[in-house]
DNA sequence: GTTGCACTGG
DNA sequence: CCAGTGCAAC
């Protein structure tokens, strides 16, 4: 039984929920993991994901800024959130999502992130955004060396990296643009190779010579005729999960659905 | 030669002001008084005005806020503004019109207001913009009092109270309802049938048991269902100027005129 | 540049 | 519900 898992940087989940449930009806995935929800908690609009076949949430919202949300098919329990670099903004929640009888998995863990952004200014020393960046993915390199991270585990979000050559629409323009400066493509490569070895699931499917993006500035007139895009968005499982996955895809189109797009596109991962 | 003047509350001319130019290539007035522009003087949009034939502009404007402005096809002078209450916003602009040769008129003085809407609670002790609506109304009457005020006057705009029993949609259920209590209603009609005896050009061509309505607000869904209006715009004039009126309308249509078209209608009066 | 939200005012 | 401003964020 084939299983699917997305994730879409939103841009206020309340605003685009109609694209949103486009998405979920066209794509039909098993999991969706949402980041920039822009609401509070008791915001999020969960009679329309259930009434659209989502009935399973785990939302860690917050007033205006971030915010993180799983919405599943499936049971999820173990919901929980973490605070990174002692900052409290809503930029990770996780949950155990059983995918029952059907599924070559077992249970796994679904780590869903909003990695700041960073600012301008490719300085912690000078730009504490960029300080937060650092910091937040050194501590979650420390915690993924835990043993738990071993297997049966899926993290995906907005990283707010792009970590290869090909994941930028010009590497040599963008080595000093933030999600694109050396320390944190390395920062970044070193999170999915150090540890108990992620594989990055949708690359898998795109040779490395080949350009992928997932973002598009809001900035550019045409962001299709530029086409300078990134890819921010990732989804990284462990190798037992690694091992059944079955394609992947960016949905593009979804950077021009509706008057008001997000300037994200939905990221998925299949598994057989 | 025929004769007309309107009064529309525009809730943001730079927003709306495609419906503004059509309604005057439909309707043709001589003058249009604008209230709610909600932009600065310099923000107001005369190129536009002067290309559709106003080459005449009084604009009173401020940042964000109210703001009146009143556009003409014939020659402005003595223009000035005046302040309330000392509450300094721009509520009030007027001007001498020149109508020319072929009017039955001299020129007369266009008073443009916007009366404060009053806020929520009908209580001048609890409600300091209730109180300002009150103070408001009875500087006009002391002003409207002085000898000057006699002949060749016209008053209008968005006087924010409905006075008559079928200017409102249920004259019981108002009773309380800022806009139709009693002590704004009695302040309305004092004003009206005190000083100098103003004409209400508009009504007077409605018999007063017809409903007649400026205004339906944005919170219904379907306003032309609900229909429960108000009617909060209004032209009066003096004497001698009443005495040539050859109609008046309401254009209700215009409540449906665009995607976003303002709360209020245009208010026209006619003179022969 | 462009967005979404909070807030105020209606 | 609608429009403006001011703000933070990207």
């Amino acid at each position: 039984m084939p299983t699917s898992f997305a994730t879409w940087n939103i841009n206020s989940v309340r605003l685009r929920l109609p694209i949103v449930l486009d998405f979920l009806r066209q794509y039909d995935p098993d999991v969706l993991c949402l980041q920039e929800i822009k609401c509070l908690n008791d915001q999020f609009p969960r009679n329309e994901f259930t009434a659209a076949g989502y009935p399973h949430h785990a939302v860690h919202g917050q007033k205006g800024y971030h915010g993180v949300a799983i919405v599943s098919k499936h049971p999820l329990t173990d919901i929980s959130s973490r605070v990174f670099f002692e900052i409290e903004e809503s930029r990770h929640v996780s949950a155990l999502v059983d995918l029952g009888q059907g599924s070559v998995f077992g249970p796994l863990t679904v780590h869903n992130f909003y990695i700041p952004a960073g600012g301008d200014l490719a300085d912690p020393e000078l730009n504490p955004k960029f300080k937060h960046k650092l910091g937040f993915l050194s501590e979650l390199k420390s915690w993924f060396g835990e043993d738990h991270f071993r297997e049966r585990q899926l993290i995906c979000g907005d990283f707010n990296i792009a970590p290869l050559e090909h994941d930028v629409w010009s590497h040599k323009q963008l080595l000093d643009v933030v999600s694109h400066t050396p320390i944190e493509t390395e920062a970044l490569n070193a999170l999915l190779s150090g540890g108990h070895g992620w594989v990055d699931v949708v690359r898998k499917y795109f040779p490395a010579e080949e350009k992928l993006y997932s973002w598009w500035s809001y900035r550019a007139k045409d962001w299709q005729a530029a086409n300078k895009g990134r890819r921010l968005d990732h989804i990284w499982t462990t190798a037992d999960i690694a091992a059944h996955t079955a394609g992947a895809e960016i949905i593009k189109p979804a950077r021009g659905w509706s008057d008001k797009p997000s300037d994200h596109v939905p990221v998925i991962a299949r598994f057989a």
